[in-house]
RNA sequence: AGCCUCAUAGUUCAAGGGAUAGAACGGAAGUUUCCUAAACUUCAGAUCCAGGUUCGAGUCCUGGUGGGGCUACCA
């Protein structure tokens, strides 16, 4: 049992002895004690005066000497207004330290045979246009969520679900088609994604030419969008693709195989990976079966004109369209088939969609369908719904190219680590390829812990201007502080002064140390907050925290040049679990560490 | 129009109803004969407005103002 949990059972205890009471145990707050003030635990006393009925600094006195004389731990205490700061012994702080050092993964719950499953939905990206800066959000989002699930004891499956069917696919092959002169990703150099949203980019443009052109021969807006030829075509080609017409099939696999191509790719170079791809050509079939079904059950009902719709207004909302009266799906109906899907394959406790929050509504009536239709899954899925990525004058609109591109932004974040790098020349006596590997886990770093450090629901700015910063509070200064313990613990060997492997006990430490240890010894709370409150973010501020209080102390207390061998070991061990505590924390968010940099 | 959501230094972000609202960038000034200066130290600078609940409100409630989103036979 953890210390916080003891202090709350004898502070019930305490109540009840000295007040004759026995109260709700909610009341009792622990906390940990402010870094400005004297002491390690907080109790707050103020909910406790109703039972005391004495002044907040009495009752304080009162319980903090019950406290006191019930835990050995405790070494002292002192009351400040109506707050019983607690003071814990030195041997209690240097067996949680070497208690974090001897632990395999310290804070980590391990995953067993009869550990929940979770299943993670994550990226679902459109097979007609690259990656771009709201994808990397979501993919970051996704895949460090993996790892906290993981971290706490799940087990996880990542899975994607790729759009690859519908009119707008048909928009990039038509143009392909007509205007392409057979252009493959190798005969132009470019790669597949980008090369098929050229095609969806040069579609819309001809669109709008044809329209510009039908409203200056005198019709209306909407005249012209319904005599559009073009749109026409490609409402045609949808048809011959439903009806598997084998060239119109043969382009879309060709087409599709050049922007997994490109993808894949990108995904490698952002380090997320799925353990399960689904694609809606092969689930809207199955949602459409599911509506049938919900049909005969009576759970949905056909309009005079065919179209399916499901009536939610006693849940408050309105109608839903499932199938159009054309008998065509629609974007809820394969959500809806690619549940079934997956939970045929899966033995799921827990569905996680990670879907930007534009689409709450749409997942709250999801939920509310798959309820109705009889899956005990279906009212506790969760939407993990985090917030859009907008650029300093706006969002980001694809039509006026300010959209920042993930390949493009990888690109420039590497080349800036790279001349960072040269600059200090920290890296001499690295091959080429071992530096540039460097370069790579720092950018990344850098761009991985700028998405993650922002709570996830709420909306981002990105200044591509400033792009990300490599100083301050930033991937790179997390990554810093690892380089830098791992350099100490380098020295150690040359200078013949290796660590012992723990703390020694009886010795006393400084006020950085002292708060260094209560840091890591925060570890464990992390892990779990980040997992209930679906938040990387946690994890990110929890490991700029460490690393910065670990520089403070690197920069005040002499490790190697320490004469003294039980307080270097003491500091030893502070380095060693700050570096794994570092390494841990960046791991959940999907990044790496260096040896130096 | 209705519903959802957000609002904190010049800017980008923190703050489980708790103490003097914390960082970073940018601005001003410092620290390397010493374990990595991508670091450390110091200074200036903020809770949209009006009520309410509470011993205590950036945080909860009501109303306003302002931004974003959703209310598609688009995905």
């Amino acid at each position: 049992m953890y210390i916080e949990d003891r202090l709350k059972k004898e502070t019930l205890k305490a109540v009840q002895e000295l007040y004759s009471t026995t109260i709700d145990s909610k009341l009792i707050q622990v906390n940990s004690t402010r870094k400005d003030q004297k002491g390690d635990f907080t109790v707050v006393v103020f909910p406790l005066l109703r039972y005391s009925k004495k002044k907040p600094e009495e009752t304080g006195e009162e319980i903090g000497n019950f406290l006191k004389e019930n835990l050995d731990s405790i070494c002292s205490y002192e009351v400040v207004k109506g707050f019983l700061n607690l003071t814990l012994s030195f041997s209690y702080w240097i067996n949680i330290l070497n208690r974090i050092n001897s632990e395999e993964n310290y804070g980590f719950t391990p995953v067993s045979d009869d550990s929940p499953l979770m299943m993670i939905e994550y990226s679902s990206p459109n097979t007609n246009k690259p990656l771009h800066l709201g994808h990397i959000r979501n993919n970051l989002l996704g895949f460090s969520l993996s790892r906290i699930a993981k971290a706490n004891g799940l087990k996880v499956v990542k899975t994607n679900i790729v759009n690859d069917r519908g009119i707008h696919i048909c928009k990039s092959m038509l143009a392909w088609k007509k205007w392409g002169n057979g252009e493959t990703p190798k005969s132009s150099g470019k790669k597949g994604d980008h090369l098929v949203g050229d095609y969806y980019v040069k579609f819309d443009k001809e669109y709008k030419n044809e329209l510009a052109q039908l409203q200056k021969e005198g019709m209306s807006k909407e005249e012209s969008e319904k005599s559009s030829s073009l749109m026409a075509e490609a409402r045609e080609m949808l048809l011959k693709w439903e009806a598997e017409d084998k060239e119109v099939v043969d382009i879309w696999k060709m087409m599709n195989q050049w922007v997994y191509d490109g993808f894949d790719a990108t995904y490698k170079k952002l380090g997320v990976d799925f353990d399960k791809i689904y694609f809606e050509s092969q689930t809207w079939s199955v949602g459409k079966e599911m509506v049938i079904d919900g049909l005969n059950k009576g759970v949905f009902y056909r309009r005079d004109d065919n179209s399916v719709w499901v009536d939610l207004s006693s849940e408050g909302l309105d109608e839903k369209l499932l199938l159009r009266s054309d008998g065509t799906s629609v974007y809820m109906t394969q959500d809806i088939g690619t549940a079934r899907l997956r939970f045929d394959d899966y033995p799921i406790d827990k569905m996680v969609y990670v879907v930007g929050n534009e689409q709450d509504y749409h997942f709250k009536v999801l939920s509310i369908i798959l309820d109705k239709l009889g899956f005990s899954w279906g009212k506790d899925l969760v939407h993990f719904s985090y917030g859009m990525v907008e650029l300093p004058d706006g969002k980001m609109k694809s039509r006026e190219g300010t959209v920042v591109d993930a390949d493009d932004l990888m690109e420039e974040m590497v080349k800036t680590a790279r001349e960072m790098s040269s600059e200090s020349g920290k890296l001499q006596g690295y091959s080429t390829v071992e530096a540039e590997k460097i370069y790579e886990m720092v950018a990344l770093g850098a761009l991985k812990y700028f998405m993650l450090k922002v709570d996830p629901r709420k909306t981002m700015t990105f200044n591509p201007h400033d792009s990300i910063d490599f100083n301050g509070n930033t991937g790179p200064f997390i990554q810093y502080t690892h380089a830098r313990i791992k350099s100490v613990f380098r020295k150690a060997i040359d200078k013949g002064l290796e660590w012992s492997g723990s703390a020694p006990d009886g010795v006393e430490f400084n006020k950085k140390e002292h708060d260094l240890i209560r840091t890591l010894d925060e570890f464990r709370h992390v892990v779990k907050e980040a997992i209930t409150s679906y938040s990387p973010a946690i994890i990110a501020n929890y490991a700029y925290d460490l690393a910065k209080e670990y520089n403070q102390f690197y920069h005040d207390s002499p490790i190697l040049f320490e004469e003294n061998s039980d307080i270097r070991n003491l500091r030893l061990s502070l380095c060693k679990a700050t570096g794994d505590t570092i390494r841990r924390c960046m791991w959940l968010l999907g990044a790496d560490v260096p040896e130096r940099m």
